[in-house]
DNA sequence: TACTGATAGTTGCATATGCAACTATCAGTA
DNA sequence: TACTGATAGTTGCATATGCAACTATCAGTA
């Protein structure tokens, strides 16, 4: 009968899994044709201080859902390159800002066409209405984890 | 008109990148709370060699989809727990092949249960239609990256 | 004002990853 | 047999990650 056995064929996470890896490893290959220094990683903190600049780190890294010890060395190596800076606030001195600064703006930019060229690759053969139907079943994935579902 | 704008909210990919986020954490969370001295990454191997025994290590970096630099590693690591061990090919020198333990084999089998109910989590509120549905859909997915579509 | 618990960020340690350059071995051919 | 290109696995270097322990600061209270 082996009804205890687990039929990972025919389970979401494997193949959850799988297609993110694929995607990631395209991510950066297409990220490194067009010469864009960034790492994936990188590329998502620009994108949420585009939206929101001067967050402080612990709110960045809950947005980017890396621990704080990962967000403050990812940080570093942003700031070496110059595309952050961290201020420290005037009123509460343990709160550091993270600021996209102009070169970050000007790399972040550059990489916008190259992502949409990649969401136009996922997407390619998928209907509208079956995409929907995906991001409905994600979220329902994540509520099965986590009250809060919204993409990265 | 914003018609160059890439509308995050309604792509694939910021969604499925999340998902898995999420997963990895749980993965991880369940296996400590089980006291299950494993990672995701490193029960993926003895998932593959449990399978397939004596596999080469090129064989299980295609596989696990790693780099062979990466597998090599995680072996090392895999190894000092004496999940696994490695023989030289006696037929061709350069080859090693990786052979699960009875201790790896112990660990799996505990870790079995524990992955049993991760995907009865994922998969709570989700019918078997819908569950198909999704699988279809990564599938196309995958196969807008590369030709062979398989769960992990 | 002095203490006490909470909060923000950093650092040490361990794991995992990929690329490129490397060593060892093989297989086929001059 | 000697060379040449291909293949399997390893190592150096760089990046990314989480946990736990740490420092600095804050906020509220005795």
């Amino acid at each position: 009968m082996e009804s205890n056995k687990i039929d990972f064929e025919n389970s979401i996470g494997p193949w959850l899994s799988k297609t993110v890896k694929i995607l990631d490893f395209f991510v950066q290959e297409y990220f490194n044709e067009a010469e864009i220094d960034l790492t994936k990683e990188q590329m998502i903190v620009l994108k949420k201080l585009s939206f929101e600049d001067g967050l402080n780190q612990n709110k960045l890294a809950f947005l980017t859902l890396r621990n704080k010890s990962s967000l403050t060395r990812l940080l570093s190596k942003m700031e070496t390159k110059k595309y952050i800076k961290r201020e420290q606030d005037s009123l509460d001195k343990r709160i550091k800002r993270v600021f996209i600064t102009e070169t970050g703006k000007e790399v972040f930019q550059k990489s916008r066409p190259v992502v949409k060229n990649i969401i136009k690759r996922i997407e390619q053969n998928i209907s509208e209405k079956e995409k929907q139907e995906m991001i409905k079943l994600l979220k329902k994935v994540q509520s099965n984890f986590t009250s809060k579902t919204e993409p990265i």
